[in-house]
RNA sequence: GGUUCCAUAGCUCAGCUGGAUAGAGCAACGGUUUUCUAAACCGUGGGUCGCAGGUUCGAGUCCUGCUGGGACUACCA
């Protein structure tokens, strides 16, 4: 690493110049900015008082020690306290030759091989999925795959909510009013038919609501009381008793939703090692709740409930376990940590679950620990931010959501559309323009959803379409098609060169060292625990690109050397943004 | 009420552990194609970084207060 190599000659700079002991890695190298001739910069200000010097002084000082001393610079510049060093062209030429060509060029491994199990995606099973849990679904897989890249060992897998009081109101309506429809007999997707049934009842609901509030019930009182909801929980009850009938249609609706949602999972790209389900791990928290009774760190109250007292940690207290024995949501939660430990032995479990549940997961890894569970410390909440429609959050109950299958066809159609009207379907096949097509789209989708940093909250207006230039999945998609087109074009001309041969021009060397930067993105991107680091680089590294594109002949170029250099560079352009792309999940086509 | 997150151009977003004149994209306007893909490239206009203090050589970034907004705070999941 330049920058640490750099670092090195500096802090023996501070030693041999002014007798002053500074660790290397306390000294801050950073990008030159782009205004200023020069590669890195190191800020001399926090130094002053040791070297007694003017900034401009000690910046001066320093740069003649490192031509001096033979550091990788070949010239520097000093402005007030900045030092701007320009690296040997030699250098990033050695890079491109050496490094950037590697298949597994971007990749580290300083995960050591450890093991990380990620849950996302984790839908209800009631309705069909939305704009929110794509965000979630390509999150999740983007993020497993950044893991690897960083030398970890992944397993996924998906926690699916397949019971309890909102699959029963499908249940109920379709039994109440479905006249026994199926995915078959109405060609309704499985997973759009059980959520049909979910609206049913909600409506219906409602107006029973109104009633018994118009009556003067509470609002509260009304929620729980209307004659709806009663035979929605008869039928959990009668569900939990073991019901066959009731469990019979019960694996049906599940049946036609996992249909659904598995071709929803398809088109997205995403996929599963593991599947969990609720209805199979609801009732192991029990034990773990008995074990913290044991241990004393739980108590009951008089009525039979268990609490946890967390009010010592500044939370509240917290139920673990119903008065008549049943379990709640986090319940199921302990139960289900504690399958997946014995599942995976992992030393990092992450979850991909919106921040409206913050607290539920501090209140889990809290639990856990004072239940002493070795792997508590490795719980890690991968708290995203909702997606909001300019009228506020997305809202199942009240049907407002942008629908994942509405708005993936819409994608891919735009996507067919626009590539139509560019002229650029020639001599493809109808199969492989439908794979364009979807390629483009769902690039496009999948980089607008995953180029905001995870934590924010980001904003969807429906009434304006996802782009398709300019910072963009297509854009980044558009770079690639172009170096590939090259390639082609250029095949079987030589690539090798010698590097005195050539010369490095401005926007080529810009191109250099965004490549160079690739390895740290990769690392930073695990870091942050986020994808938009990988976008945000691609985005740059395409710009570059295209500028050196715009600004060079490739195979035209006359000297042999230099035609050779910018194949190369072509090349690893091109590797890093098929890398990047999969980090992603967002395929990179030939030609478009 | 308590906990917590957020506020940067008309819109959507970047801005790494504090560093130089705060950046992109979209939208607006203007230019570039006999030359490797114009989903591209170049240029113009657009800012009290919510407000007020503080910390220091230096603050969009750190601290305090205020304003505005979201989420959580259910014997829902």
């Amino acid at each position: 690493m330049i920058q640490n190599e750099l670092k090195k000659y500096i802090a023996q700079a501070f030693l041999d110049l002014y007798k002053a002991e500074i660790s290397s890695d306390s000294i801050a190298i950073e990008k030159t900015s782009d205004d200023y001739e020069g590669d890195y910069t190191f800020v001399v200000f926090p130094y002053l008082k040791t070297t007694r010097k003017s900034p401009e002084q000690t910046a001066q000082q320093i740069g003649e020690y490192l031509i001096q001393q033979g550091a990788p610079i070949q010239s520097f510049e000093v402005l007030k306290g900045f030092l701007n060093l320009v690296v040997k062209a030699e250098f990033w030429i050695q890079f491109l030759q050496n490094e950037a060509q590697l298949p597994e060029f971007g990749s580290n491994q300083s995960g050591n091989q450890q093991k990380v199990l990620v849950e996302y995606s984790s839908p209800n099973t009631n309705k069909p999925l939305h704009l929110g849990h794509i965000r979630n679904n390509l999150l999740g897989y983007s993020i497993i795959q950044i893991l690897k890249a960083n030398g970890f060992e992944v397993k996924s897998c998906n926690l699916i909510n397949d019971r309890g009081i909102h699959i029963c109101k499908s249940m109920l309506a379709w039994l109440e009013q479905g006249n026994g429809e199926t995915p078959e007999s109405s060609g309704i997707k499985g997973d759009h038919l059980v959520g049909k049934y979910y609206v049913v009842f909600e409506k219906q609901n409602k107006l029973e609501k109104e009633q018994l509030i118009a009556s003067g019930m509470s609002e509260e009182e009304a929620g729980k009381s209307t004659p709806s909801m009663k035979r929605a929980q008869d039928l959990l009850r009668k569900w939990e008793a073991g019901d066959e009938e009731t469990i019979q249609i019960w694996k049906t609706m599940n049946g036609w939703v996992y249909d659904g949602f598995g071709q929803t999972y398809t088109k997205l790209g995403v996929n599963f090692d593991q599947f969990y389900y609720e209805s199979n791990t609801y009732l192991l928290g029990k034990e773990l709740v008995q074990e913290g009774l044991d241990k004393g760190v739980f108590f009951k109250k008089a009525d039979g409930s268990v609490w946890v007292d967390l009010t010592e940690d500044g939370l509240d207290q917290k139920l673990l376990l119903r008065g008549d024995g049943t379990s709640v949501y986090i319940t199921q939660d302990l139960g289900t940590a504690e399958l997946k430990f014995g599942d995976f032995a992992y030393n990092r479990s992450v979850y991909v679950v919106g921040n409206e549940q913050d607290y539920h997961f501090k209140v889990l890894q809290l639990i856990l620990k004072k239940l002493n569970k070795p792997y508590a410390e490795g719980i890690y909440h991968m708290s995203y931010g909702m997606v909001e429609l300019p009228d506020g959050k997305m809202k199942s109950r009240e049907g407002k959501v942008v629908d994942a299958d509405d708005l993936i066809q819409e994608m891919v159609q735009t996507a067919g559309e626009t590539t139509e009207a560019l002229g650029k379907t020639e001599g493809l096949t109808e199969e492989a323009k439908a794979d364009l097509f979807h390629l483009i789209g769902m690039g496009a989708l999948k980089y607008f959803l995953l180029k905001v940093d995870p934590r924010k909250k980001m904003l969807f207006n429906p009434a304006e379409s996802i782009d398709f230039q300019g910072n963009t999945g297509p854009f980044i998609q558009y770079t690639h098609a172009r170096i590939r087109s090259v390639l082609r074009n250029g095949a079987g001309l030589e690539t090798s060169f010698e590097a005195s041969s050539i010369s490095v021009s401005k926007a080529e060397k810009n191109l250099l060292k965004n490549l160079y930067q690739y390895p740290l993105v990769v690392a930073e991107a695990a870091r942050e625990m986020s994808p938009g680091v990988v976008c945000n680089y691609l985005f740059d590294l395409a710009k570059s690109y295209n500028q050196f594109y715009h600004d060079h002949s490739i195979l035209k170029e006359e000297n042999p050397a230099q035609r050779a250099f910018r194949l190369v560079l072509c090349d690893s352009v091109g590797r890093v943004i098929r890398h990047g792309g999969s980090l992603l999940g967002i395929g990179m086509p030939e030609k478009m």
